[in-house]
DNA sequence: TCTATAATAATAGTAATACTATCAAAAATA
DNA sequence: TATTTTTGATAGTATTACTATTATTATAGA
């Protein structure tokens, strides 16, 4: 599958816009790679700047920090998410199989095929599981709301949330549902492969397993009596 | 309510036992309150040291570094919260009964009466909220496992997870389920907070409605037909 | 109470991190 | 070609995350 646009981010993510050089790119491509190996934790602009290779500088002028590229990746992460949603759920009739595409296409499974991309989806995705939650959990929360640094992650919610009514306009806790299966679908991912005890995918460890859970949790709790 | 016991945590998690010295415990104390008001990230054994205060080699001979300190936090905040639990479901007699004051328990309301003890209970919810996932979120995250620093949270887990089953012993998903709400009490708190529209309980801005949500999530998806 | 032992404070020091600044070279653009 | 922008190379600072040493203080046992 090919889906040809572009993804523009907010400004305030960054000093220069990646986008707009091929030394931008680089550092994202490069980025994602290097976090998604060594961690956030462990990251730092030297190390990908000796990866590149490049300077320390350099990527000093895209970036304010490590944090603001993070978020940069996590927003891309989100509004290219919600694309790929918006662009599958379109010839779909019933809000149900709409819910049922999104959980699909929130859950990741190794036959996903997205090529045709310098961007390393799989890597993207692992780190948007360990890492996203990073960018809200901080001390700075409520600036980079004020900001609107959050907007994609909400407007993803917020697509669930409107099929959430469509299905059932009485459910008064869409956006909250949504806002649960969405990190639902990353931590029980993540458990699935560190701690499984926390979860009942153990086994098989197939992601399928995961969609049938929130499946089941969101049709059970949207159900009309 | 005062209840009387120790915690006894996995000594892994530090050099020196914090409990066994009067500056151990202050270690402890005044942490909950730094971490809590300067966040996980700004935190330092420096500060934290000029805080009590101490030096931060004194620190250092407790605990291996700031991450390790943390674990012990969190650790112990799971370990009560399930004790909390147990002691209060203990002379109820149906699992709904239960499991509604599991949920009553897992969100923090400002009138919970935690007094008796130098620990700041409040503080160390917030604690809890913003920082407990970054404990496993790391690339540590499998040697942690195997040194069972995250048993204190897989049992919390499991006794919901057990409650779920004695409702409906046919529900398939009873451990995710149960990690699912212990996350989502977490970070729905922290929505109505800092993102309310990731959730539906802005206007009130009251736990009590998490607990609603919560309720009704758990038995719609044990609903037995 | 004295003595031995352990714990802490005070201080110093190192390597890495998280930046900022400067300036020349290279690349893009007009 | 001239001008502007971008990058590389280099240097430097403050803070963080530790480790090490030694003197002082507290504690526990005899």
């Amino acid at each position: 599958m090919t889906i040809d646009f572009k993804i523009k981010l907010n400004s305030k993510l960054y000093l220069k816009d990646p986008d707009s050089s091929d030394i931008g790119k680089a550092i994202i491509t490069h980025a994602i790679k290097l976090i998604s190996e060594i961690g956030y934790e462990n990251f730092t602009f030297k190390k990908l700047a000796n990866q590149m290779p490049s300077t320390e500088a350099t990527i000093y002028r895209y970036f304010e920090n490590k944090h603001m590229l993070l978020f940069y990746l996590i927003d891309w992460y989100w509004a290219f998410l919600r694309y790929q949603i918006l662009y599958n759920i379109n010839n779909l009739g019933s809000a149900e199989d709409k819910i049922r595409k999104c959980i699909d296409l929130l859950v990741w499974e190794d036959n996903t095929d997205l090529v045709s991309s310098d961007i390393d989806f799989k890597a993207l995705y692992y780190i948007a599981i360990s890492e996203s939650s990073k960018t809200y959990l901080s001390k700075e929360v409520d600036e980079h709301n004020k900001e609107k640094l959050y907007m994609p992650y909400k407007e993803l919610c917020e697509l669930l949330a409107t099929l959430f009514k469509a299905y059932n306009p009485n459910y008064k806790y869409a956006n909250s549902l949504a806002s649960t299966v969405v990190e639902a679908s990353h931590f029980q991912y993540y458990f699935m492969q560190h701690l499984p005890r926390l979860c009942d995918f153990a086994v098989k460890k197939d992601p399928k397993e995961i969609e049938l859970f929130l499946e089941n949790l969101i049709f059970s709790a949207l159900r009309i009596d």
